[in-house]
DNA sequence: GTGGTCTAGACCACT
DNA sequence: GTGGTCTAGACCACA
């Protein structure tokens, strides 16, 4: 699978690319579109995909690894790994959103626009990801 | 006015202290709730309120002086520029928040939590806020 | 305080040498050299002392950040944990020294060495380091 | 005869499998565990033993090949060379263990052990072994 | 000054 | 082919 269905970088965003790869990583394995066992694309499948450095990849699969998330096969790549720290209940992943929305209230609210303003903003554009 | 009441600062976050509080005096701008000719906390009340360093409140007061959003006044501090760059209009503001609301989306979409899910718990959060 | 006198890197090991840095870290915090609160030698003094590539020791200092084992003071530096995950007891230093002890008993065994010798030479290098 | 009475693998250890075969075979022929003329057991016999990859072991009995320590006997299989490069001699013996134990040395130092502590630890091993 | 991140490119070990 | 490690050198954020 292209690795760029999978993952999305915001190069400009100060949020370092490998904490992007490891946050998307695991919302992925959340929402059950990685399963336990999915192979993952391989470091340099995503590195040139997304157009950064293998190192950079290879750092967040690294963390990844570290967690338990994935499982590193010798010579084979990564994969998902068996025991997936936490779980798939709506809770849980609604619960990964939440900081986001958080932010995102907060924002709203300091450029005082009105819950309805954003809230059909917030709909036309996830509409538009469906 | 506590500059608690005004910032929220997020230390854990990977986004730079002064960067938070350039993006957070802009969006206060730009709500109307900091009005031209309004005096801005000092730097040590900002970083005292906040148990930041000083010099981290300097730089991002440096910036915003250099985009013109702040005036330096000597002896009297940092006052909200006469004629601050842009703003006010809503079609802006959503502009400002379009980009936040595009990455939750993309989060949402990747834990698969369907829209409706979604909007409601926004819904909720952003009228907590209120 | 001279890298160098705490580090010692084999680079002709297949150790990595993050690794040997983050084992001897370890090492010379449970054997008290390093007390909790003592500043680390900087990332570029120890590359430099050790002809090695910062990032290599970056690499280090990162993982025993994770650990808990050190603590990293923005724009200081880093400097030992206040609380080190484990404790100072002979007993416990001797369990870190154990693997390696039972790694040279074995290969002494292979070279039909006897224990004899070998406790002898070991004791006069030993001596030697003192 | 039964590789897992030859061999000690440590899949876990940062060290490579195939090295630590190759080491742990020219121990064996230094100490005359293995004699020039003796059979070595098959790559599957080891990899199945030892539950490693063949390819690993066939790796390192191409470079022990290479060394001259291993002949090759087509249909055959491996066996130890006629003259073994060199070996035997105590003094050789030693210099082959000399700098595992100049590393426990360094890091006895390092945790602060005092030399009778870590030589009574060192002698229990060894007789423990034998 | 400090550490953090990234790149481009290299070599190694393993399947 | 896979990931792991290292280098040289760059820029950024922070004190």
């Amino acid at each position: 699978m292209n690795p760029t269905h999978l993952f999305s970088i915001a190069t400009g965003s100060s949020e370092p690319i490998y904490r992007q790869l490891v946050d998307q990583t695991r919302r992925l394995i959340a929402g059950g579109q990685l399963a336990p066992g999915d192979p993952m694309p391989s470091v340099r499948e995503i590195a040139g995909a997304l157009a950064i450095n293998p190192m950079t990849v290879s750092k967040a699969y690294g963390m990844l690894e570290m967690e338990g998330v994935l499982t590193r096969r010798r010579g084979l790549g990564m994969e998902v790994a068996q025991a997936p720290p936490r779980g798939h209940s709506v809770a849980h992943r609604v619960a990964l959103l939440r900081p986001t929305l958080e932010r995102a209230a907060l924002e709203a609210g300091q450029l005082e626009l009105d819950a309805a303003t954003v809230l059909e903003l917030f709909s036309t554009i996830l509409k538009a990801k469906q």
